[in-house]
DNA sequence: ACCTGAACACCGTTCAAGT
DNA sequence: ACCTGAACACCGTTCAAGT
């Protein structure tokens, strides 16, 4: 029968978490898609394209508009949103900031737009929501990407010592340190009333 | 005559300058050495050995002590620096996020550590300069590959409107844009008096 | 000790030709 | 319209054998 894009995208998210990215080739996919690799340049451009539709996939569950809320809490639930996202697939972290560096990833786009005018509703001026909101991005990314390649190496290596402090260890409460950072240092940028 | 692991790092360095990571092959890298391919790898384990010496290379400029300043002089110019150091070479971001990734770069680890200790200037519990120090290098990381990623593309593209102004559209700025809500971040984490 | 030769097991992408 | 077959131009890594 016919292959149909999100046919591709679903077997390549598959690929992703029972192999990781490194496992997520052209060449494989076709093959577990039982068509030859030309096939999949019939439905996207290149590589880059397919990888880009499956983080957009991936994405969509941080895509989600909150209800209202104030600005702190809305930068705050966006990238928990965005962190919990890039969580549930294996080497999502990676594949995101790839797709997002080579411009194909209209869902990280949405996101920074969410979180710029969180910005705005902080008091920044106009003209620099957009510089913090990449700020903030490039946190959650450069985070997540650390902590997931962490979880690879532990998976394979010793158990862990059990002088595990929640203050210092558990990964949701170090990735809240550096966004009360981020949070803090916003309102401390703010230019007009709110 | 024989080959030593810094001619090699110099020639992969200059690949780098001159064709960009996606050339910096270990198979390119051995022909412009006139050397086998297998030769490197009595030199070095892996690509990825060797791509962690070019970026400590890379980075040995922004290794560099600073004189004593204020904390927050002192981010500023570990991150400058840092950032010189990214741009000084074609993909220099890329290519240091990557090796960071890996664990294979002792560079990094070095200037983590200064930005920790600024932190722990700042007043930040030693608990957690080591995560404000991750905080701030995700940043430094993530807006300099994205800067030099649209360096390579505004090279291919369109001349650049002449609309701009210093306070949006200067790298330089709008680098100290995202700095500056950093370090108004750290000073609002501090808990203990300076 | 240091390197070659040759292989192994792959890649992404293109495109004439088939159905 | 959608896909195959076959090729092109590559990869990283290993390792017996040479010097």
């Amino acid at each position: 029968m016919q292959l149909h894009k999100r046919d591709v995208v679903a077997k390549a998210a598959a690929i992703l978490d029972n192999y990781g990215i490194a496992d997520l080739t052209m060449r494989r996919l076709a093959r577990e898609l039982d068509v030859t690799p030309g096939a999949l340049y019939w439905h996207f451009a290149n590589k880059q394209e397919l990888l880009g539709a499956v983080a957009d996939q991936l994405l969509a569950p941080a895509c989600a508009e909150p209800a209202p809320m104030s600005w702190q809490a809305r930068i705050e639930t966006v990238c928990r949103g965005l962190r919990d996202a890039l969580l549930s697939h294996t080497d999502g972290a990676e594949l995101v900031s790839a797709s997002f560096a080579a411009g194909q990833s209209q869902a990280v786009e949405q996101i920074l737009g969410g979180l710029a005018e969180a910005a705005g509703e902080a008091g920044v001026a106009a003209a620099h929501t957009e510089l913090a909101a990449r700020t903030v991005l490039y946190y959650v990314l450069g985070f997540t990407a650390d902590e997931q390649s962490r979880m690879q190496w532990d998976a394979a290596g010793a158990a862990l010592p059990d002088t595990r402090s929640a203050l210092t260890d558990d990964p949701g409460t170090r990735f809240g340190f550096g966004l009360q950072v981020l949070v803090d240092g916003i309102a401390a940028r703010r230019t007009s009333p709110v």
